[in-house]
DNA sequence: TTGTCTGCAAATTCTTTGCAAGTTT
DNA sequence: AAACTTGCAAAGAATTTGCAGACAA
């Protein structure tokens, strides 16, 4: 594998520490630096799995005693905006029905968020030879192509 | 495709009209057959897409418009818990951050709803030749393997 | 009948918002 | 100083619950 430029700089950052890091992936972002930000921000990068706000506001609470519920949702939304993390689902607000019984994956549009299916037969899934991870025994699978849909790729 | 026995029933199912038909999918699932299911069952039927339960509710209040959303909530419950329907997405009742930063897919437990993170190198996809359904330009592909975990099998 | 649903209203849970005071640039 | 962020408290949205009357088996 070839060692690019960009490869040097990417080395650089991994020996900063953390909080230099963070000061760089502000500014690229275009966002102000904080002690809130950077503690929310080291916390959920420590957080393994799959965290939610009253979890990482639980964990920042530690550090940062007059910290509040609102500011962490809103530095986390923030960081998704500037695509630091992601959300694991779609629809978290609020729940929807899966009506069609044919098996079939999601197309999911990150502009629009609209959610379109696709045939199960379309896409071709394989899974390793041995057994998964602790012993997982798989029944289906869920797909989402995340992506753009034609109507906002039109729209630029 | 040779046609066995149960394909016989299935063609029966298939003719019978829907309330017949309702009635037997109660019936193997052990819950009661009211109005209010039939018409919910029903109306999910034949909305396409992912309705959200106000969607829902919206509609069936067309046909029994003393409905109560609350009621929408517990059918749609009810008929999850029966498998008659699944929820689109994981963790629909609050955010979840997804916190690590390597490319990964999700083994989710259908039993307990953990979510284990598995390497994306585990697992491989083959998209169709051609371009997916109405120009949808795929980014990423994000994987859920539905099943069991190996603590929730111990258990029985 | 007997047990199970339904509709209503109140309660909960999760998330967002407005704004004054405090920080960052 | 100007612009932006924070914490608080109140508001809002989504979902659940308790219960009396209605319905199904």
């Amino acid at each position: 594998m070839p060692v690019g430029n960009n490869n040097y700089l990417l080395i650089e950052i991994i020996l900063m520490e953390a909080a230099e890091k963070f000061r760089l992936i502000c500014e690229k972002a275009g966002l102000t630096v904080t002690h809130q930000r950077f503690v929310i921000w080291e916390t959920l990068a420590s957080l393994p799995g799959h965290p939610s706000p009253e979890e990482v506001y639980a964990r920042v609470k530690g550090e940062i005693p007059s910290i509040s519920l609102a500011t962490v949702y809103k530095t986390i939304h923030l960081f998704m905006d500037s695509d630091l993390f992601h959300e694991v689902s779609l629809h978290h607000g609020s729940m929807r029905v899966e009506t069609n019984p044919q098996p079939h994956h999601h197309l999911v549009c990150r502009v629009c968020k609209s959610i379109t299916d696709i045939d199960a037969g379309q896409i071709e899934l394989r899974m390793p030879p041995g057994e998964l991870p602790g012993g997982f025994a798989a029944e289906r699978y869920a797909v989402d192509v995340l992506g753009v849909c034609a109507d906002c790729r039109k729209r630029g």
